[in-house]
DNA sequence: GTCTATAGCTGGATAGAC
DNA sequence: GTCTATCCAGCTATAGAC
């Protein structure tokens, strides 16, 4: 495991609130917005210590990626956990914390560090959410063969994140609320109506 | 109609070089790259001559996008006029050419001016497949209380351009191909056997 | 239409004092 | 750990010569 940072403690208040700072900043303004010296303005700290604590910039979007990124994993996993997985997941999918996510997607596309990180935790996602729901149909009696249990995720995640973009992006959601409904008509043919919703406000502290 | 540019004919040849410049650099390198200067030194030009044909850099970044959409529509145009509505909007959809999408769209994250573009551009797409796809579906005899003609339209975008994204961001494509399959399986129980691929691999020219 | 020159700014990154 | 000072690079945008 590459450390990003050069020093400093993992919960240093210099380091949390520089991370909080960034991950704010890119959140109102885009990830161009990210600069050291912003972010140190923002976080009340002077630019050299950002540089003291991440190394070169691409070590500080790679934790706030990594910290946002874990924080999901957890999220993710207990959703999963709920005695209704399908509908606990399609939740949590849909969940406006993922807004971060269109930055980060830019933004690997040009700092190859991010850009690894971002594959890495996909496909974390991916394989973690392929196997409790592999578990899950094969007990609702799915028919593993026309509808492998990988396809559903994959849909699933496509369209949760997909109409979530176009809203963030496009500000458009013609048909959102059909394909929605077909969705959940169909989770609910599975795992009966809704039972409790995963806390979709929680959202992360950031300061 | 707002005019981007400030000056110069619409064909020119130098402001054509610029264009294509400056499409090429965002495809390889990220919108970051896309600078007045490093344009200009691809296209040939002086870094001047970019701020006469497009004024400000948001010009020239809506001009590009622009000329990419229109022809994007035109394909789009086409392909839903073929016989097999269903079978050519797929591989349209799924079509390489998007690849500029993701830029773009992190782009207008922070540059009004395009993101006021793809928004208009991205309704245009929806109400053109919808309409054509309303007319389609009803030939087909699909329930359309069931089945919105806009809720299949929305779950073929998510689809396809969500797969396309994963591949390029992520380099992540499990269980891609099985969603395909039924993807492909349910279009094939409407349309029967796809009988002509749309020529995926017409690219559009950039020199 | 095209180029030269340049003003003015912002950012990355480090050395070194405290 | 934190801050000061600083170097150097690259960018936008314009004015004005040709």
């Amino acid at each position: 495991m590459a450390r990003a940072r050069r020093n400093g403690a993992e919960d240093s208040v210099a380091r949390t609130a520089i991370l909080d700072a960034a991950e704010q900043l890119m959140l109102e303004e885009g990830y161009g917005a990210v600069t050291s010296r912003r972010v140190a303005m923002r976080a009340g700290v002077h630019a050299a210590l950002i540089y003291y604590y991440f190394g070169p910039m691409d070590g500080l979007f790679v934790a706030v990626f990594r910290r946002r990124a874990e924080w999901m994993l957890e999220r993710h996993a207990e959703a999963l956990s709920s005695e209704q997985p399908l509908w606990a997941l399609w939740d949590v999918l849909r969940d406006k914390n993922g807004a971060l996510h269109l930055e980060f997607l830019a933004l690997g596309n040009h700092r190859k560090a991010v850009g690894a990180e971002i594959s890495s935790y996909a496909k974390k996602f991916r394989h973690m959410h392929l196997e409790s729901l592999s578990t899950a149909l094969g007990g609702y009696g799915v028919d593993g063969k026309s509808w492998p249990p990988v396809a559903v995720v994959v849909f699933l995640s496509s369209i949760a994140r997909f109409l979530l973009m176009e809203q963030e992006a496009y500000d458009l959601d013609l048909g959102h609320a059909e394909a929605i409904e077909i969705v959940e008509r169909h989770i609910r043919e599975l795992e009966g109506e809704r039972r409790s919703r995963a806390s979709r406000s929680r959202a992360r502290g950031s300061g």
